[in-house]
DNA sequence: GCAAAAGTGTTACGAATACACCCATGA
DNA sequence: TCATGGGTGTATTCGTAACACTTTTGC
């Protein structure tokens, strides 16, 4: 006989939260929601929600993301199961923290005013609830890690961008400062970049070429790659 | 008004489910038991349990690699968290994956007996229940990973060992043969490894030296370490 | 004495790093 | 005209990979 339901066990809130990584030109930063509801009210935390019953987590993860940003389709990469017995003072839950590379410029104002949500430079960031500045670090290495071997930088930046913006994005990330043409010999050989014949204006007074990324091009690359090669190690610290 | 529990959610039972890693001088492993209930009955699956109300996640994988090898403090590590809706037919469940690295000649036999497990050769494996496919794919990968890194393999080996055996058990990892001589360059220059005047017996006509790995040499080492050396690149595929 | 595995260094190649000057433009 | 950031190439260093013979000993 099939049973439908197991039997003396205990069952927990499943909790997901988002931390969700933009890129302003300058700064690589979090977005942030203002708690106006006990407990913890007025504090800052990642935006959250719990699991419900016909989503499976990577859904209810998109689904959150969604709730604050308005965007689908965002590059969303689950991080870590949290579940120290007292990290939740309301009630025990499990938390499954997912991390989301958005373009800060696309996502939905309005729904961040109504949730309180703000903007906040990765290295100045406000007082977390809970253990979510465990997440927060734990989200910041795994970008770091994951940006070395995968173009997903792209995923923080608009569809045309500068090579100054993606250095500088790099430099964001690794919290470093690269060498110019060195870090422009190793992006473009990596392949997949396109440059257009569109100059950036209003930021230097030369300008900047804008480029694009295709994934399918660098895509054709990757086959050939043995799945080591790092487009940035980190430099030495 | 604080709350003491968190209204109008769903809970759902939370599994940790822990793939085992073995190594018996010649085969990566992995210690499967026989389900001896339904559903599956008689079909294969990791070791597994559900959390309980008094512990972590982390305490409750230690707690259930312990029921099945005895074993306490072994190395285990967090792997991902599966919640497909559909991922247990008997009940909506969510489980956080385990990994752990055992001295496969160390663990328990009776009660490895008393579960009816079974160690498998990783690269020969039975049909298993459920997701748990996945999982070991996972794990594998996490493993090829960590080991590169870290110095991880010498949870898997006894405390005295042979480089040929370290060598042997690197090849299992990444399922690749290794050049002997550049394997013990990196390893040695690795530091950690020190070298006893004892040697083995039995397993050749020569015999080879036996060495143990001393974490404390190594972490030496370590801090000046730029954390980007790998032990060992995956070779081209 | 011979088979079988242990042990040992050097060379060649490719990748990463360090480094400095000219260019285009807006103010 | 000058200040600002964009754009470009080469030499050196370092790490990785390829490779073959001698040693020990059980049978």
């Amino acid at each position: 006989m099939t049973q439908t339901r197991y039997e003396n066990i205990e069952r927990f809130p499943v909790a997901l939260d988002g931390i969700i990584f933009g890129f302003d030109r300058v700064n690589l930063k979090l977005l942030l929601i203002k708690r106006d509801f006990e407990p913890e009210k007025g504090k800052w935390s990642l935006m959250g929600g719990f699991l419900g019953p016909n989503e499976s987590l990577d859904q209810s993860a998109s689904r959150i993301v969604n709730q604050l940003t308005g965007l689908r389709n965002v590059y969303l990469e689950q991080l870590h199961g949290f579940g120290e017995i007292d990290r939740d003072p309301v009630e025990r839950t499990i938390s499954i923290a997912y991390y989301s590379l958005i373009n800060i410029h696309k996502h939905d104002k309005d729904l961040v005013q109504k949730y309180s949500a703000k903007w906040f430079p990765i290295d100045n960031l406000p007082e977390l609830i809970f253990d979510h500045d465990k997440m927060v670090k734990a989200a910041k290495s795994r970008l770091q890690y994951k940006a070395a071997r995968q173009p997903v930088g792209f995923e923080l930046l608009p569809e045309k961008f500068t090579l100054p913006e993606l250095q500088q994005l790099y430099e964001a990330i690794y919290e470093t400062k690269l060498d110019k043409r060195n870090f422009r010999r190793r992006i473009l050989t990596m392949g997949g970049l396109i440059k257009t014949d569109e100059k950036q204006k209003g930021y230097s007074k030369k300008g900047a070429y804008l480029y694009r990324f295709d994934k399918k091009a660098y895509k054709k690359q990757d086959s050939l790659n043995n799945g080591t090669n790092m487009l940035f190690k980190p430099p030495n610290g």
